[in-house]
DNA sequence: TGCCAGGCCCTCTTTAGGGCCTT
């Protein structure tokens, strides 16, 4: 378990790659962590305010008719702001989903006073033997049991929140700790990968 | 006109380049 400060796990579907180069989320999903079990879900679909292309269409299965019924992006993200309070964050690849989250909620003038963390930085660490670290690899890889589709933000963030919980009982197992503070996992992700496996893991 | 992400990580590295990962 991590400690007593709540984790929220997300995943944004969106337009494309970059909110710099006009890319919009079209969907967040995300669940709550607290003392180590998923206690709470959020989803919605968004309006981005443009059509999405029929590559997105076909990536995510959400297609331009299901948004045209969804609220707009800023009413979303608005109670997407108060779903995660103080609480710290994850994101698979965590870079790319905080782009658009800041983004977001720049946009309607709100922030977020956690911490974020990303889950793919912290298995290329602790997970250095899986084939790769794409998300459903790593899910296969740890006998993760499932039942979604992927590239839906729901599914997603309740994979990536699964994954975190793997690595966490790993970490737990070899520091043989009762909690994992977030500042340690933090800190594994902006440890040198090569450094922070041989000195501070330091499995085997 | 045509193109357009960006941060991490490894190595054939550090005055760089290319693959990974996210949609």
């Amino acid at each position: 378990m991590s400690d007593a400060k709540n984790i929220v796990i997300f995943d944004f579907e969106t337009t494309g790659l970059s909110p710099k180069m006009g890319d919009r989320p079209i969907e967040i999903g995300a669940v709550r962590i607290k003392n180590g079990l998923l206690v709470e879900r959020f989803q919605a679909l968004m309006h981005p305010g443009i059509r999405i292309s029929s590559f997105i269409e076909n990536f995510t299965g959400i297609s331009n008719k299901m948004l045209a019924e969804a609220k707009p992006c800023a009413e979303v993200m608005g109670r997407f702001c108060d779903f995660i309070g103080s609480d710290n964050l994850v994101a698979h690849n965590a870079s790319f989903d905080k782009r658009f989250l800041d983004a977001e909620l720049h946009r309607i003038s709100r922030g977020y006073s956690g911490q974020i963390s990303c889950s793919m930085l912290l298995a290329r660490r602790v997970l250095r033997d899986a084939p790769n670290h794409k998300l459903g690899t790593l899910v296969d890889y740890l006998n993760i049991q499932t039942e979604g589709v992927y590239h839906r933000a729901l599914f997603d963030s309740e994979m990536t929140a699964n994954v975190w919980l793997a690595m966490i009982n790993k970490i737990q197992q070899h520091y043989k700790m009762k909690t994992i503070p977030f500042a340690l996992m933090q800190k594994l992700c902006k440890t040198p990968a090569a450094f922070a496996h041989r000195t501070i893991l330091n499995w085997k």
